[in-house]
DNA sequence: TAAGATAATAAGAAAAACTTATCATAAGCA
DNA sequence: TGCTTATGATAAGTTTTTCTTATTATCTTA
């Protein structure tokens, strides 16, 4: 009464049966008769009983007749579980979430999606966004396989995959002292009104801490800044993803000398691998940023 | 893409999650950890994808966290399928069909199936009798496992295994003029008015055939004829078991020189295999009967 | 940074599954 | 009936798979 059948052996019944001979089932999964033969009364030692008659093609013994309907449901459910599995695996199947910051969701979360959704039709996918912190955290939580965000500091749990940077620059109403310029250099800032927001943080430990430190506003939502710099009495600094242009009336002027940037890139849990439908939608990404960089230096 | 899964590699990954690491896993499963590793990196590789992650006590890959439950459903539906077919072959389960001559049903199955229900409490059984061509159509159909009776024709599909002799003898009321021998020759019944009945081919080709060419009666019902033996003006054969000492005012006499009998036996379907529990039924049966002969020569 | 634990890898041994060759048995046919 | 043919069982040897021991790499922890 040895437990465990071996499904090979139940496929080796299925077949006699349904060729109705062992020498037609052999050829018909490429083995030799002497194959099934020894297969097929291993499983009858196993189970303890006959399945088939001595000679006479193929017919059943009554335990036989319990047996074949378990036999074809069992084979039936991994059949079934490997169809599935292979579907994950190739995509056909499946649901990613991921949560990236605003300016990358509006950016080109739209066109990967798209394309994502037209080369996997069965693929689901979940789009969130939010600040660096809410990022990393969506991801440690394991609420998201991946993020993408700035990382600010480098946390032991999570892995980043830089894909791409960000220059900081000065954002201004079009009337503003600072709008008509090319490009800045921090020490033209000093002495302006400077309104900090979210992002400011980058500037920590750079040139620019000391304008920080100036700095006596801090506002956190994107439209309440808006409203101020159409003031034309302040200034922001925004990285350059960050900056909408459809806001006409404010320009975003290059900082160079040196140049601050953000770094973009992938941020997953530490040693988890993310599922075969997330490194598609990774890959996508990547290949969307590239292409449009070289639109944008062209 | 190798199709199959092999149970025993799904079992590896769960034994892996249960017991959070693979050397506890492979103590459980009485194998050494390589085994486990190697076991479980080839169904990755099977399946195209990783189940659990590089280091770290058994931790789950997004991808195993879909195949897990799926490995489980199948090893649950293998078990379960195991255990099935092992209560089958262990008697804990299953139907037996049985047809029996009415003199085997009445004289003996009641004990073989009293036996039987309290030694397997769940395996049913189904009782049926009547003639011997009856009988042996009911086992030919497939309708029942075996039959207990006489064959007439041996029947080129079906197998007659004797168990049992059973002797014929003189049928007739106790006022019947031979009602008060202790045996009779077939020469003493030269004379007498003969019911033939559905037995009464027992005695085709043998010494008792002109009694049956001079007979001018035949009645098929037990009851009918014993309602004429009644008369006391008739006499009947009968084999031993199909008497029925319970009708008092009937004597049942033995023939000698020669004996006739007719020979009862297990009737199967020639080639095909009783199912275990037919087997439990049949020996129970041929054991009551061994036995009851004892008591009966003693 | 060293010590301890855990899993991966390598190489060879054991077990399993399969193949070719042959034999036994039953069914078909003159 | 006896010969032929077909089918499945059996034997022996080979290939493949699976496991084990020994070792190495890597992570964890103190």
């Amino acid at each position: 009464m040895n437990k465990g059948l071996k499904l090979q052996q139940l496929r080796y019944v299925l077949a006699v049966l349904d060729e109705g001979g062992f020498k037609p089932a052999a050829k018909r999964l490429h083995r030799t008769q002497p194959a099934l033969s020894l297969g097929i009364r291993e499983l009858e030692e196993s189970l303890g009983a006959a399945l088939l008659e001595k000679q006479g093609a193929g017919r059943l013994t009554p335990f036989g007749e319990v047996c074949v309907p378990r036999f074809r449901e069992l084979l039936g459910v991994h059949d079934r579980v490997v169809k599935d599995l292979d579907d994950v695996v190739n995509r056909r199947s499946g649901r990613v979430e991921v949560v990236t910051a605003p300016s990358i969701a509006r950016r080109y979360m739209p066109s990967v999606l798209n394309d994502f959704l037209r080369k996997y039709p069965a693929l689901e996918i979940g789009l969130h966004d939010g600040p660096a912190d809410v990022v990393a955290d969506m991801v440690r939580t394991g609420e998201v396989e991946f993020g993408v965000s700035s990382l600010w500091a480098d946390a032991e749990d999570l892995e980043f995959e830089p894909i791409l940077e960000d220059a900081v620059g000065v954002v201004c109403h079009q009337t503003h002292s600072l709008a008509d310029a090319n490009s800045l250099r921090w020490q033209d800032l000093i002495g302006q009104t400077m309104i900090r927001n979210g992002t400011s943080r980058l500037l920590e430990a750079t040139p620019a801490e000391e304008l920080l430190a100036e700095s006596r506003i801090y506002i956190s939502e994107m439209i309440s800044i808006d409203a101020m710099l159409e003031t034309g009495t302040a200034y922001t600094t925004l990285p350059r993803l960050a900056f909408q242009d459809s806001v006409s009336t404010l320009r975003f002027i290059p900082i160079k000398n040196p140049t601050v940037t953000r770094v973009i890139g992938i941020i997953t849990r530490r040693g988890v691998t993310v599922s075969p439908a997330a490194q598609t939608v990774i890959g996508a990404l990547c290949q969307t940023i590239t292409a449009e960089a070289h639109v944008e230096s062209a």
